[in-house]
DNA sequence: TTGCGATGTATCGGGCCGATACATCGGGCC
DNA sequence: GGCCCGATGTATCGGCCCGATACATCGCAA
């Protein structure tokens, strides 16, 4: 999941991992508060053995704007093989797609994804909600004397965003259907349709 | 986290493995869809060795209806150790007690916790979802033109569901200010006010 | 009696986290 | 000039938790 987020960023501009961690939490500031160092490095030493991204140390330090200036920085950039595996993992679609984080990820490079991919996820998701939902609404009419006020509480929470969250995903699949992109509800944004966009020569 | 969950469970009665599960997956059902098996048993083995719950292999199976028959299950009980355990992890806030899964676990056993300490996760809770809010909201603000449209959705929905869970804290700590227990919203429960109940010789 | 699904226990590799330890830079302060 | 301090930046370590997998037993039906 970490690593198809990484390889999307990367996809955009080349980044050293604090400006990595900071896209990463403003992209996904949803789903994760933010990423861990722990898992950052790591992570970015195995895309590197993988072929995925390289380095290029500071040297060429053309492409990053001179924010402060010459020293141990490492500036990562995705390679050819990467963009591959970026497509691959952003089109291939698994029940991990449907978690929290997998779903959370995939819809937030929507804008890199063609229609079909994105309404499949669509559906997923809302499958998987709605399987969560009819849990909770079993708990609530099976067990609800034998679950103390604040257990019941919490379950009754709990069913209501999905309930809202079923909601929102029926309205993206219908704009998705109609043609026309995401909601533009309140306020932003008005141009900029998503175009499924693929670059490479 | 689970430690608390698995010592709660087992406070209000020994339960095998499998039971153990199916029980975390009702009670914790909006934190957590089912907790793995790989997570409980190390976990289980880890609570054993360290005293706080005990076995006893199926031979004084009377507490256990024969479910199936006599075989290989393992029974775990709660020692008196373990109960000290529990209410010292049940006091205990930190910052983890305020992150989704903390929380979750924590609310689970409010009928277990005193008024002061309810009040005090409450509070912390709606802070730190105040944050994620203003995160979010910052984001919004700020950055609304380098995103692109699928993420800035996303945005919104986490920002509305911030907004959401607020309200429903604030509601939860007045009623809990008032005195009165829960929300008893729509429906179940009228009974069973939640007594801070300790059961010990 | 053979096979099959539900029940039940257990391990293994790996992802991700929080805590921690380092370095270096720019700038304020004496 | 010289010094400390906070922001920037890279990196590791122990530990929790997960999904996949492997077993073993029981009740039941073909």
């Amino acid at each position: 999941m970490l690593e198809l987020a990484i390889l999307g960023l990367l996809q955009e501009a080349p980044m050293h991992g604090y400006e990595l961690r900071k896209e990463l939490a403003t992209k996904l500031g949803t789903i994760r508060a933010a990423i861990s160092y722990g898992t950052l490095y790591p992570t970015l030493k195995r895309l590197q053995t993988a072929g995925w991204i390289g380095t290029a140390d500071t040297a060429d330090s053309d492409t990053i704007p001179p924010l402060t200036s010459k020293r141990g920085r490492v500036v990562y950039k995705i390679t050819a093989e990467g963009k591959e595996r970026f497509a691959e993992l952003l089109a291939q679609v698994g029940p991990e797609t449907y978690d929290d984080a997998g779903f959370g990820v995939h819809f937030a490079f929507f804008s890199r994804t063609d229609r079909a991919t994105r309404l499949r996820i669509l559906e997923g998701r809302r499958r998987r909600i709605e399987e969560r939902r009819e849990g909770l609404r079993e708990v609530l009419a099976r067990a609800s004397d034998r679950l103390d006020a604040y257990t019941l509480e919490l379950q009754r929470h709990g069913l209501d965003a999905c309930e809202r969250e079923v909601r929102w995903l029926e309205e993206l699949i219908t704009n998705e259907r109609s043609g026309r992109p995401p909601a533009a509800s309140a306020g932003e944004t008005p141009p900029e349709p998503p175009r499924p966009h693929q670059d490479r020569p």
